[in-house]
DNA sequence: AGCGTATCTTGACAATGTAAAGATACAGGT
DNA sequence: ACCTGTATCTTTACATTGTCAAGATACGCT
């Protein structure tokens, strides 16, 4: 019984993602390092390889739960909205902005990166299950009769707000100009609600 | 007179900027290369250095020349507008999609990446012209006597529905799930059109 | 013409992602 | 119990990257 222990005990690939995310969060998206990631889960460099191929592989997991995180954030949004349609779709663009401000590193690996595979199966599933979410909120919106063109309109106008309002909190170009980090959630929350309603002509 | 030619003729930071550009736009941000850009310069891996200390000091050059011809871009589009606040204030989200469409790495090295260096003089100061002339567009919006956390508020949701449209245009969000690229130039200023004047309760 | 500085090249170094080969653990059959 | 094959992990090696230091060349100035 030495005291080296050679090699690794456990189930690796958890490991290795959380391992992931934690470099992901510490050092941002642009110095992500492999090498890094299996030295912070105590593995050797070339080990993540047996489980994701790739550094694309591992990444292209990572976002997969990411945005089954996001889901869940927007749900958890929605658990404490009101019943109604209007209220359940604020919900989903506080929820995406929540999941943002949490993990800027990760959005960014999910909406604005090459490095993961977009094809990849899971991460295929997870990001159309999300964009499904927010298709059905705009949906649930307007009445059946409504011109498809125009559901698209509101759908890529819902998005591009709220992603926009995402994009510009996590890389820093909101606070310095409009000081967005000294406004309170409350007003913060306000502001969404707002805009979004404005956007779909909604009273409320 | 020998056919080598050991050392390099004209001017080159120049060169070097529009090599890394070159570089950008075929490669993308994530994949930019120093080394690359100097061979694509006919230059040494360390020549660079000397003009721009760093691959951050290139860059920041590369992103502050980013803003002058996204302002650029911007005074094209409020050229051919209407000489009204409304519509010269329409023309700037206008030319901010046409700049992110025509310079996609670009684009994300001036607002989503930590590779340049935001204090950088030459960067700060193109920044700051960018959005002071967003600025000024939203103010000139709205009366004198308008309340300036409204104000900060207009610009806040302009700035993000443009941005975030230009986001998810470029990084290919916006084609697969909604034909976005299927629909003609005309249809896409007048999406954007409709939704800032929405936003802002103009009618027109 | 000579000197000093700016400019450019060459060489070296550590760090990175990936592939190949070696070492160890483990399951299944006999 | 033992052997064998496979999965898992390590080690080694290689090409590429950004940066630094040192040497080579060009050019302005006196």
């Amino acid at each position: 019984m030495t005291a080296k222990q050679p090699y690794h005990k456990g189930y690796l690939p958890a490991l290795l993602l959380k391992a992931a995310e934690d470099e992901l969060s510490e050092n941002g998206l642009e110095r992500f390092s492999l090498r890094a990631t299996a030295k912070r889960a105590h593995v050797s460099h070339a080990a993540p390889a047996h489980h994701f191929k790739d550094m694309t592989g591992l990444l292209s997991a990572l976002g997969a739960d990411g945005y089954r995180r996001l889901i869940a954030a927007q749900e958890a949004r929605q658990a404490q909205a009101g019943p109604d349609q209007v209220s359940q779709f604020v919900a989903l663009g506080l929820g995406y902005v929540d999941f943002a401000e949490a993990h800027p590193a990760l959005f960014q690996l999910m909406f604005a990166s090459e490095k993961p595979d977009r094809s990849h199966p899971d991460f295929a599933e997870a990001s159309l299950a999300a964009f499904a979410k927010l298709q059905d909120g705009v949906n649930a919106l307007y009445p059946d009769e409504t011109d498809q063109a125009r559901r698209t309109t509101m759908l890529m106008t819902s998005w591009s707000v709220v992603h926009g309002l995402a994009e510009l909190i996590i890389s820093g170009r909101a606070t310095a100009p409009m000081q967005l980090d000294a406004r309170s959630p409350e007003e913060r929350d306000a502001m969404i609600h707002a805009i979004l309603m404005r956007v779909h002509e909604v009273k409320g």
